[in-house]
DNA sequence: TTATTATAGCTATTTTTTTCACAAAATGTT
DNA sequence: AACATTTTGTGAAAAAAATAGCTATAATAA
């Protein structure tokens, strides 16, 4: 099966699915139907059976899916199948709490450096990552081989921070500034804005409903 | 102009549009085009056009938009033209940096509650929010007017919030735990999947590039 | 007054994504 | 062994979204 663009949307319900296979898993589970599939991560079996076919056959016909040869089809897909080293910018409100998240480890995003501006933020702790001066960013991404970094300074410094991590050599950045951010066509920019997210709501609410 | 559906991604872009305009806006320049835009936001003139034709007429051919005519417009269509009140429940790591986050207040959404069941955070202050006990749930929904709810505590305990939330009528849920929610139609509900982002952004360093 | 230029609004086209529905395959049943 | 049941995988259809390009209109220059 030749394949050259996969659906934004697709990779996010695999995501999805794969966190729902590891529940079932831990529930002792061993086989789901794409129908089971999507009720329970809230989308239609046939929108799930579509998702996989773009990689492959991963199921028996009657039967359906064997969850921990899905799953650990989902992982490989996904790219969990090994550890990522992230560094994370801006060790301010946000920039904390994601440093402090177990789940991201869970699924083997590694987070190796904390960097920040502030000299009263600068030196503490995160759990057992030490916040370092903003200095030391090209020398870490390069000896901790980073790929992925996550911007969480305020929007005024997003887009140089971005440029030094992508210019070492960074391959991918996960943006929390509400900044529209310019990099290379071959780094990947993945933007989460809360403030559009609580819009969206207002928008809904207000619009019908 | 008669219109039922508004495309998801729309509305994503125009919060993006109404940001970008309001910065135009404090850097003084009074009138834009749909290509400025295009450029400012990173999308095409085209789709700017396209997304503000679904709500009307808003510039003049051969100039452009007023910046403070079209941004006033999107403020009114994304229902910030009022102030919706939020509930914040979970003040942990990521729900205590939501509630200190001034952006929110900026376009309108005034957190005026937050709850946690956690004895050593209940009392506790963020900025000039006290945390309070989850009992408190429905009273204050009730006596604040209360219609967004923010969902920041652990997935385990999130749908059972989630059902005290809207039955006590809030309308809208904003969800930061990984677990796939229930809530009548009616309720407008918004995942923001932190794993999934950066899940996304391992899939497509593994997969192509 | 008449071109010329810029750009919004709109319509048509293309592309992408989702949904539908059914043949094929595996298992279970009579 | 024949038949019924379940559920995948997939081609086709439908729906949704994005893009392209044309037309109308306003401002400006000749
Ligand atoms: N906190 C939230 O809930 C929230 C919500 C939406 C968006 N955001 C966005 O996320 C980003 C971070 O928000 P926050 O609430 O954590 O802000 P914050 O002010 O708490 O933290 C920002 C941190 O970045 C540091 N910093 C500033 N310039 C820097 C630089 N050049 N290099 C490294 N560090 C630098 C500051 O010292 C500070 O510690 C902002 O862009 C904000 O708009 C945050
Ligand atoms: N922190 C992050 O960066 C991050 C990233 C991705 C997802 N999340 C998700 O966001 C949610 C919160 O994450 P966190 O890091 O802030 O966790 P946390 O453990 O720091 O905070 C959770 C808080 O919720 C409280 N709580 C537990 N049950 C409650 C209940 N029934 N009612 C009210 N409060 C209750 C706890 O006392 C705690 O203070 C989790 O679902 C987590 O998976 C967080």
């Amino acid at each position: 099966m030749k394949v050259f663009k996969i659906p934004e949307a697709t990779v996010m319900r695999l995501s999805v699915y794969s966190r729902y296979l590891n529940q079932l898993a831990r529930e002792g589970v061993e086989t789901v139907s794409s129908g089971d599939i999507a009720k329970g991560t809230g989308v239609s079996s046939a929108q799930v059976r579509k998702d996989l076919a773009y990689f492959g056959e991963f199921g028996t016909r009657g039967v359906g899916y064997k969850v921990d040869e899905l799953y650990n089809h989902l992982i490989k897909i996904l790219g969990l199948d090994r550890e990522w080293n992230v560094i994370i910018v801006g060790a301010g409100k946000l920039g904390s709490a994601l440093a402090l998240y177990q789940g991201f480890a869970e699924r083997g995003f590694k987070i190796v450096t904390v960097l920040d501006v502030d000299p009263d933020i600068i030196g503490t702790k995160l759990g057992n990552i030490e916040v370092e001066p903003l200095e030391l960013l090209e020398e870490r991404v390069r000896e901790q081989n980073i790929t992925i970094g996550v911007i969480a300074v305020p929007a005024s410094a997003a887009q140089e921070v971005t440029d030094r991590l992508v210019k070492t050599g960074v391959k991918a950045i996960l943006n929390f500034s509400p900044r529209v951010l310019k990099v290379p066509r071959e780094v990947v920019l993945r933007n989460v804005d809360l403030s559009v997210n609580l819009e969206v709501l207002s928008f809904n609410l207000a619009f019908n409903r």
